[in-house]
DNA sequence: GCCAGGATCGTCT
DNA sequence: GACGATCCTGGCG
């Protein structure tokens, strides 16, 4: 995984990294779930602007932009797009690969699906908070890794995102087609 | 298993 | 002063 990677359009980073590893301390997870987010569109932070929440969307591609929602969930995102371009891809789902006891204590004892299928559960799941906001996932205390196969392993379907109430038309969530982990839209 | 409602706080208007 | 890129709990069947 390199700079190159992340610096593409916004769109591609996130189909690509479906099936990577996300891994903090001793946890990982392989990624089945994303969505992306695209200064040009009002959904994203980045909209208005470089206020001091969104300037971490401006930065190095391959920063982590983490950030607080509703008042306790902490979000993890992956900047994308050549620095000075707000853009990031928001990490939403993972199926657990690494770490399962840990993580399954950090989430209050629950297990399998309930574990990472959703962006506040997979933060708490790893261990990931605001400390992390700004740090590199290339060579951060948290990473994405490509996986060690070469082809694809999983089918990837594009869908509207969720939990949004602007520029809900774009269908700019992926994931994995025929897999558990994902999280659910709550309809 | 399903649904309704509350928690909770940083950020921008 | 209002609003979220959400999750958990409790009530009911």
């Amino acid at each position: 995984m390199n700079e190159e990677f992340f610096a593409r359009p916004v769109l591609e980073v996130a189909r690509g990294l479906i099936g990577c590893t996300l891994s903090h301390q001793d946890a990982a997870g392989v990624i089945v779930e994303t969505e992306a987010y695209h200064q040009s569109e009002p959904a994203c932070h980045a909209f208005r602007g470089k206020t001091p929440r969104a300037e971490m969307l401006f930065a190095a591609p391959g920063t982590a932009y983490v950030y607080f929602s509703y008042g306790a969930h902490a979000l993890i995102n992956a900047v994308a797009e050549p620095e000075g371009v707000g853009a990031a891809v928001l990490i939403r789902a993972l199926v657990p690969a690494a770490g399962v006891v840990g993580m399954s204590e950090r989430r209050g004892g629950r297990s399998g699906r309930e574990l990472c299928s959703g962006p506040g559960k997979l933060t708490q799941a790893l261990g990931i908070g605001l400390g992390l906001n700004g740090s590199s996932l290339l060579d951060g205390p948290a990473r994405i890794a490509e996986p060690e196969v070469s082809e694809r392993p999983y089918r990837i379907v594009a869908t509207p995102r969720i939990g949004i109430s602007a520029a809900t038309e774009l269908p700019w969530r992926f994931h994995a087609a025929d897999v558990e982990h994902v999280s659910r839209p709550r309809s």
